[in-house]
DNA sequence: TACACTGTTTCATAGGATGAAAGCTAGTTC
DNA sequence: GAACTAGCTTTCATCCTATGAAACAGTGTA
């Protein structure tokens, strides 16, 4: 997933970010020794990187500590990315439709490698909750926004994407189950996840798309089980698939559907 | 403020961080033209960081157009870096205690360079706001709480932090009232801000100390000076300081006040 | 068709990034 | 308190990688 086609000349770049890459959810701090064994880097090439990450505020060591941390300038460049994509500005209004008339809740998913992440969320049952999901990634051949994302991406789909994990017992893991499932996306323009990333948890997702015709972002609306019963995906199908559309129109987009 | 003391063998890394850095709220897309003449770098080596860094989704190209923007791994990192500053999880429910009790808006900020960068913000009379100023930065010498947090830097206030840019009539622009200033925080041990950020705009900040007695983030309430008159402030000076003091011990300092 | 402009690729070169090794520092053991 | 250990920091000679000039390729404009 990382070097499809290494470009010359960049080495210490790549370096750079792939330092930064190894903070995560499950990883947030580092200590330079191990740090530097995960990226494969020598220490001092990974303590002169560091040094220069700390003194323009991207990491930072808390005081007292030499472990190293994401920092402040960090934030504000991830604040801004956001802000950025204005899909998310455009898509609000319809998520809050969404979550008002459904009374579930609503996302705005993009792909991110071979996950997705969450752009936006509007709480059901009119509560606007502070965006804690915002920021949060999950696997995409798990989620109804990753299928339909995955099932416009070129390529994308036609190898396997390092595997398809399984979640629940419902997650797809198959690979001829997955581009079967694909298809059936592309043609009925709407993706559906029962109880595949988490038990309980009922989906169905739209696509979004740009001036450009690519597939974006996904819409979604999701919620537990006991009130998002089967018999209301048909409904919910068309309203997000109606939402979705409302949005791609705003983005320039003057497709079939 | 940017190289105190080049570290060698980082002029790359440098540069990188440099292209990153151009992209801010008034100016978030770039072509490579103009992007490489602000950085300074010829176009041919802006190209190929860029080209690394697209690939990596530390930038995108939206569809179509060549311009670069900031990217999904860049929302990824600082909402990580956003979650990773425990100061935050600590400070919520006193900011949500100083809005309840004051009425007016709390807010949870840090130092980034000369400016100040909010954390966390609650707002006043029980409305649990969406976070719409999280992110935001402000020059930190036209705000209560980059006066406490400068007041407690070391050496950051021994030189002019490139001019005190005048916001109101009423900011601080002469060097010697700041460092009067800044003498008359440390010994209150909290600031205010009459209208110097902002016509009608009154503020009042105190500081969080961790572990080692440094301050890395100061707490503030503020709010428009109808509401927030003058003779409320010693008042607000003390909750406010008592709440500081309350996320200060429990981030493990046990300092004197 | 020529022109102007931005973006992309190439390639020889030199100057910068590199990592081994030595030097630190703080904590631990005997 | 001396010897040891483990992690962090700095140095420096060497070689390889990043560099930018220049050529090339697109795209719109006169």
């Amino acid at each position: 997933m990382t070097p499809p086609q290494p470009i010359p000349g960049t080495r210490a770049v790549q370096r750079v970010l792939s330092l930064l890459r190894a903070f995560s959810e499950e990883r947030p701090t580092w200590n330079l020794t191990e740090l530097s064994a995960e990226v494969g880097l020598s220490m001092a090439t990974a303590h002169r990187m560091l040094s220069v990450l700390e003194r323009e505020g991207f990491v930072v060591r808390p005081s007292g500590s030499t472990d190293f941390q994401l920092g402040p300038e960090m934030i504000v460049l991830g604040v801004l990315a956001l802000k950025t994509v204005d899909v998310r500005a455009v898509a609000r209004p319809e998520l809050q439709f969404l979550a008002d008339t459904t009374g579930e809740d609503a996302y705005l998913e993009s792909l991110v490698g071979t996950e997705v992440l969450v752009l936006e969320e509007v709480r059901g049952r009119g509560l606007l909750g502070l965006g804690t999901e915002v920021g949060t990634r999950w696997p995409a051949h798990a989620t109804a926004t990753g299928k339909v994302l995955l099932a416009d991406a070129e390529g994308a789909m036609t190898e396997p994407v390092e595997g398809l994990h399984p979640m629940t017992a419902h997650t797809i893991t198959s690979w001829e189950k997955w581009t079967d499932t694909l298809s059936e996306v592309r043609e009925k323009g709407y993706a559906t996840n029962i109880e595949e990333l988490e038990y309980g948890f009922i989906s169905v997702a739209a696509p979004i798309r740009d001036r450009e015709g690519q597939t974006t972002a996904s819409l979604s609306v999701g919620g537990s089980a006991h009130r998002l019963t089967m018999d209301r995906i048909p409904e919910l199908a068309k309203a997000v698939k109606e939402a979705a559309s409302r949005v791609s129109e705003r983005l320039g987009y003057r497709g079939s559907d």
